[in-house]
DNA sequence: TCCTGTTCGGTGACACGTCAACGAGTAGCA
DNA sequence: TGCTACTCGTTGACGTGTCACCGAACAGGA
């Protein structure tokens, strides 16, 4: 390694910045579904995922679609399916696996939660954006994206 | 509440392509971070706040510094010092109050640390993007970050 | 001096995320 | 059938973040 390059004013500005709003607007989304609908921003997107697929979900196939960990969903079911939000069912084809399916409260309380939230994503984010910049975010988060994705699959 | 209006097919784009850039950056950083360091993200925010005022810091002035509640920061405090990165003073003005300074240790990790982070930021996020797209991004963080704050101003 | 309200930082209980390891079950092949 | 290798999902240990609450110390006025 040729010793660091390190970042421009512009660069250093624009992290710190990201790094603030980031921080600041999960926490704020957080508090909000919290406190309106008594449910975390990781129970909403789990349920999510459930509702949208409107039939059992295998573990695994959750958890790729959450991007998730195993064990991390594993842990946070068992969580949602104490507070009834969630059940499981046994799967026929295969004796290791299990179905996940919405319970009626966790049908209630995502569709309680998601007018709500969305509302509260236009207003802390979208409303304050423009059309070419809701563009230029998107291009940036998958240039990103795509980095990341390379340099995760060719560190392991 | 007139009934909530949906996010358009740009914005839903733009926010699930930022919810996923955002989660894996993080992932990432954190995981080159701890694997060349021994360090994790926030114990790294922890120390360049220490570093940057060379000097006794209150811990509160930390908290002010990090946008961290007091009681995160304790913990945190309290798990740095048991691994001999930090190092606590007590305080002659406030007996009330503590100091907190970097140890020979946490100096040590935060030089040793900061390089290739900073290099993993460059390689991740800023090789891909020209200055126009630094400069929006900025752009973008800022206005979310001030709606940000003022709802969190306005809710409570 | 005393009383009251506030600030400082820490604590305990609990929810959450990660890692390594596990048992149970499956698949493929001799 | 028996062997090995692998996948499924869970578990336990541990570090982390949040909330409500606490005792100690300060500040200011009666």
């Amino acid at each position: 390694m040729a010793g660091p390059r390190w970042l421009d004013d512009h660069q250093q500005r624009a992290w710190r910045g990201y790094l603030a709003m980031q921080a600041q607007l999960q926490a704020q989304l957080g508090r909000r579904l919290q406190a309106e609908s008594g449910i975390s921003l990781a129970d909403f997107d789990v349920l999510v995922a459930l509702s949208e697929r409107d039939a059992p979900l295998r573990v695994q196939e959750l958890a790729d679609g959450l991007q998730w960990e195993k064990s991390r969903l594993s842990h946070h079911l068992a969580r949602m399916q104490k507070r009834g939000l969630v059940e499981r069912q046994d799967c026929p084809d295969d004796a290791r696996g299990a179905f996940i399916v919405l319970s009626i409260e966790g049908r209630r309380a995502i569709e309680q939660a998601a007018p709500g939230h969305v509302e509260a994503v236009r207003a802390l984010v979208f409303d304050g954006l423009d059309d070419r910049q809701v563009e230029a975010w998107a291009a940036i988060s998958d240039e990103v994206l795509a980095r990341v994705e390379q340099d995760r699959a060719k560190g392991s």
